[in-house]
DNA sequence: ATGAAAGCGCTAACAC
DNA sequence: GTGTTAGCGCTTTCAT
C-alpha cells in the first residue's frame, strides 16, 4: 500500500475496471520498486483455479516423456502448469492421484491409466473436475479418451507379412490386462491370422511387459522350439528389439533368418541396425491432443468423446521379402 | 458443520489438540458421510506452504524422464507432488519459470539450467525460496547443486584408450556453452591428451548438441579425411550411436575399424550392438539426491553445496584392444 | 472512479 | 476440551 487502496490495485493488476491514470502510474510504480508479485495461492483461494494440470502416468520412460512434451506444450501456450505423479504400475496409487489433485484443486486431470476399472470410474464422475483419459478407450461413461487403434494396425502387419511371403508368424504381446496396448494388439493378431486362415502355434506366442529385456526372454522362449517361425510380430519396439538381440545373439539374423516387427517408432527404431520396420504413434501428438480435449471440457465447450490417433505402418528393414507381390507399398 | 465448530473439526483432521472422544467421532462419521476433504489452496494460504516441488527443466527426454523418476520417488514419499516446466533450451523462460514457480508458491525448486547467468542467480538469491541445480555446477553462489564429474570420467576414457593402444584418438563433445556436459567433457579429453603427449588432430574433433543425428554428422565429417582416428570419444551414448551408425553406413566396422566410447550408459547403450562401452551415471539417482538435498534445505538442515555423483566406467565392445597391457581393468 | 468491507476455506490464538 | 474470532492475500460487491 501505497497512498491508495487495495481495491485499486487489485483493479490495476487485473485491468478489471477503468483506473484514472495518475494512480495508476502511481501503482504500477510502487509495483516496479517492491518487486510486487502477486500470491497465486490467494487468488486459487477466490478464483477455484489453479492453472495446475494434474498428469497421472503410470510410470516415466521416454514414451511417458514425449507424452508430457506435448501435454506441457499446448498447456504451456494456454496458461497452465502441469503437476505429474507417477503411479509405478499400481492401480491404487491412481485412484489416490485423482483424490490428491482434486484437493489440490487442478483444474483438469490427464490420466494414462493401466486398467480403468468401476472405481476409476466412480471418482471421475463424482468429482466434476474434468477428465481426459490417454491409451485406454471408455467409450460406456462418456468420459473422453484419447488413443491409437491398437487393433487395426495390426492386422495390417499380418497382412503386410502376408504379402511378403511369411506364413508362419508369431507374437511376443503385453499384459492381456492392459485392454489397449496389450489386448487388443494381441487379439488384432490373433483374429487377422484366423481370417487369413493361418494357424498359429501357441508356441509362436509370448507374453512380456513391454521390455527390452522381456522382449528378450520371449524370444528366446520361442526359439527354443525346433520349429521356428519366420517372422515375430512385436507389441512394442522395446519388445522388437529385446527379441532382436535376442535372435542375433542366438546365431540368427535379422531379417534374413528371422523377421521382426514392432509397434510404436520410438526414436529407438531407427537408430537400432537393421532399423525397425514398426507402427508409427505420435505420442508427442497423443499428448497435445489430450490437452487440446481437456481445454474444451474446462471451457464447457462440447467434447468428442473418442479421440483416434493417426498411424501409419512403416517399413523398414526388419522384414524379408520371402516371395511377394510388392516389397515397400502395402 | 453438523453439531460442533469448526475449529473442532479442524483440530479432528490435523489432530493438533486433543477432542473428546464422541464428539471426534461425530465429526468423523460426517466427514465419511459427506465425503469431506480439505481444500488444499486454502491450507495453502495460511501454511505458507503447497506441498509442491517445482523441477525446471531445459527438455524432456529419457534422460529427463530418469531424472524426474528419481525426483518424483523422494517426493512422493515426503508429502510433496512436482510441477513441470519445460524451458525448451531457452535460458530466457528458465527465468520466468523460476519467477511463475516463487508466484504459485511451490516449497523448492529443482533446476536444471543449461547455463546458470548471472539473473539466475540474482533471482534465486532474491527470492528466499530452496533451490537446488542439478547437472550444473554453481559453487560460487552457495547454491547447492548435484552433478557428476564430467572431467575425470574422460581423463579415465582417454587412459583407458591408450592402454588398448589407441593413439589417434577424436572427440566429439556437445555444446560448449553448457559448462558441465559440453565443456568440462572437453576440456578433460584436450587436457589429458595433452598430459599424455598425444597431439589431437582438429580434424578429429567435432561438435554436437548431444543429439544422434548431430553425432552422425560429426562422424560424416571426421570420416571424410584421407587420415581418421582410431578411436573417438563421445560426449555423450546419443551421440555415439549416431557416430557408429555413420561408420557403419559407411562401411566401417565398429569396434574393428574404430573404437566409440559414449557417455551417460543410457539404457539404447546395451541394447545396440557391439554394446557401447561408456561411462555410467545414474540419472534417476541424481535426481532423488537433488530431491533428498532440497528436503534439507526446505527443513532448514545443513546442506552441502557440492554433491558429486558416482560414476563407473563400464568396458563392453565398443572399442578395439590394438595392443596393451590389460583390456577390462583400467 | 475510488474506497470500505465482505468473504474464499481454512488454522491458530484466545477466551471460556 | 470447545467455541468464537481474527486473518492468510486476494477479488468483488456495494456505497460513495
Amino acid at each position: 500500500m501505497a497512498g491508495v487502496s487495495v481495491s485499486s490495485v487489485s483493479r490495476v493488476i487485473n485491468n478489471s475496471k477503468p483506473v484514472n491514470d495518475h494512480i495508476k502510474e502511481k501503482v504500477e510504480k510502487v509495483i516496479r520498486e517492491t518487486n510486487f508479485r502477486p500470491n497465486a495461492v490467494a487468488r486459487g483461494l477466490i478464483s477455484k483455479s489453479t492453472n495446475l494440470i494434474g498428469v497421472i502416468l503410470p510410470q516415466i520412460n521416454y514414451i511417458s516423456a514425449e507424452l508430457i512434451n506435448g501435454i506441457e506444450g499446448v498447456a504451456n501456450k494456454n496458461g497452465y502448469n502441469i503437476i505429474l505423479s507417477n503411479t509405478r504400475l499400481n492401480p491404487d496409487l491412481e485412484l489416490n492421484a485423482l483424490q490428491l489433485f482434486k484437493d489440490k484443486q487442478v483444474d483438469g486431470i490427464i490420466l494414462s491409466s493401466i486398467d480403468m476399472s468401476e472405481r476409476h470410474i466412480q471418482l471421475i464422475q463424482d468429482n466434476k473436475i474434468p477428465v481426459v483419459v490417454v491409451g485406454q478407450k471408455t467409450t460406456d461413461y462418456a468420459i473422453p479418451w484419447v488413443d491409437v487403434d491398437n487393433y487395426r494396425p495390426i492386422t495390417e502387419i499380418v497382412r503386410y507379412l502376408m504379402r511378403c511371403g511369411h506364413e508362419k508368424i508369431g507374437m511376443i504381446h503385453g499384459p492381456l490386462i492392459d485392454k489397449s496396448a496389450g489386448d487388443s494388439r494381441y487379439r488384432g493378431f490373433i483374429e487377422e491370422m484366423e481370417r487369413k486362415n493361418l494357424s498359429v502355434n501357441p508356441k509362436f506366442v509370448g507374453e512380456s511387459n513391454f521390455s527390452s529385456k522381456d522382449g528378450y526372454l520371449a524370444m528366446e522362449k520361442i526359439l527354443k522350439c525346433e520349429d521356428i517361425p519366420t517372422a515375430v510380430v512385436c507389441a512394442s519396439d522395446t519388445i522388437a528389439i529385446g527379441a532382436k538381440n535376442c535372435a542375433e545373439d542366438l546365431g540368427y539374423r535379422i531379417p534374413e533368418d528371422i523377421s521382426i516387427v514392432g509397434f510404436d517408432d520410438i526414436e529407438l527404431a531407427t537408430l537400432v541396425r537393421p532399423k525397425l520396420t514398426t507402427v508409427q504413434v505420435c505420442f508427442e501428438t497423443m499428448g497435445s491432443k489430450a490437452m487440446e480435449t481437456l481445454l474444451q471440457s474446462i471451457e464447457f465447450k462440447p467434447v468428442n468423446i473418442e479421440n483416434y490417433l493417426d498411424y501409419r505402418l512403416i517399413i523398414r528393414d526388419s522384414v524379408k521379402v520371402v516371395a511377394d507381390d510388392l516389397g515397400t507399398k502395402i
